[in-house]
DNA sequence: AATTGTGAAACACTTCACAGCC
DNA sequence: GGCTGTGAAGTGTTTCACAATT
């Protein structure tokens, strides 16, 4: 049986989110003309350490040789293709104010992988203003280009008042998976991923490390 | 023995961090006249388990009454002792691009517990620009103006290659926590608290999530 | 009767240590 | 000899289940 080539038991969550690190700093070895790294390198250069580095490359199958390292070139790909960069998942921002818009600008100038590809507001000064190459829409039209454009993924940054009917529209439009930037928990059918983004909860915490002390 | 009251043994990292959600929720809560609550309520309110959160607040000393539940009022006071908010840490945002900029504007509308007190760029374009009632300044001032001011936490908002720069110049000025916003790994003392906050990195895991599905 | 507080069990993730392969 | 790949041990976190308390 086993489906999917290669891929072992259940992979721990914190596994996947770890991968764009390593595609992030293999994409710059690989830049510098360099062929081959091992894993104690990458520890180097990620903050990781070895053993996890190997681990996390085991639970997708193995890509090293041993004795030797890990083809810097041959792993981006397969990085790559793990995470479906290779399949160029469209995003939509929903929410074009000032967080809205300076996400949208950072993701247009940076990122080519998962590329915003419509932004929507409710506020009628803001429609019909470009941002970068795009025009902002109505969110009344947010299921239909959403269809239309097969867009997938979602960047969240309205009001928390707005952000659960926005999130639910989202959802019944079949989109994928959430980055919410609001600051409100979302309830949504347990196949949306949702990744919480929040400021102002980041901001505490961080008062408590600074006044307590002790990092781990 | 004993140092400081009622905390037990070692505190999970993951508890310290679900502790602003209490404190949001709980607030909300008691601005709505609610004086009680059980851990079963606020398990639906934030999504965590009923037992996740009575361990939570055991770890700190317990705040409950049997058979009745935690008193709102009471529960959000003795939060904001726990995170020091009752102490006004200051903060200082470095990097007043579109994504600083849109930080700061949210952080001073929205934050008053952690208030950003100062705003630094190197860009003179921007020096001497007002952000609400915040000027920016030469991030020259930098060290002096940290000390004068108190300022313990950083937001870090810059370029990829100028972050560990300024990152090294904020511990070396006696910066406790940094909330990093570019996509570098910062290589610091482990005094200093490091929250990495990257918009790419998330659209990637993103992307795997959605492509190859199934939530946890 | 209701709900907290908490040891013990279960689960998740990381590190160790070494066999296997180049 | 060097470095990967991986079971086993260790650590951290969550859930279970129930005694304690109001």
């Amino acid at each position: 049986m086993a489906g999917e080539q290669g891929q072992k038991d259940r992979i721990p969550q914190v596994a996947v989110r770890r991968l764009p690190v390593y595609l992030r700093t293999l994409s710059q070895v690989r830049d510098q003309g360099i062929e081959i790294v091992s894993s104690a390198d990458l520890a180097l250069l990620t903050g990781f350490s070895s053993e996890q580095i190997r681990k996390d490359f085991a639970y997708f199958g193995a890509f090293g040789t041993r004795g030797r390292g890990y083809n810097t070139a041959t792993l981006v790909n397969r990085l790559r293709t793990i995470l479906g960069l290779d399949q160029e998942l469209k995003a939509a921002l929903v929410g074009a104010g000032h967080l809205g818009t300076a996400l949208a600008r950072y993701s247009l100038s940076r990122q080519r992988d998962v590329p915003i590809v419509s932004i929507f507001d409710n506020d009628p000064e803001r429609i019909g203003r470009a941002i970068g190459p795009i025009t902002v829409e109505s969110v009344d039209r947010l299921e239909e280009t959403v269809r239309e454009q097969g867009i997938r993924l979602a960047i969240l940054a309205v009001p928390a008042g707005a952000a659960q009917g926005v999130a639910s529209r989202l959802s019944a439009a079949g989109i994928e998976a959430i980055l919410n930037f609001s600051p409100t928990k979302l309830d949504l059918p347990p196949d949306v991923y949702v990744q919480q983004i929040d400021l102002g909860l980041e901001l505490q915490s961080m008062a408590y490390f600074a006044a307590q002390g002790r990092r781990n």
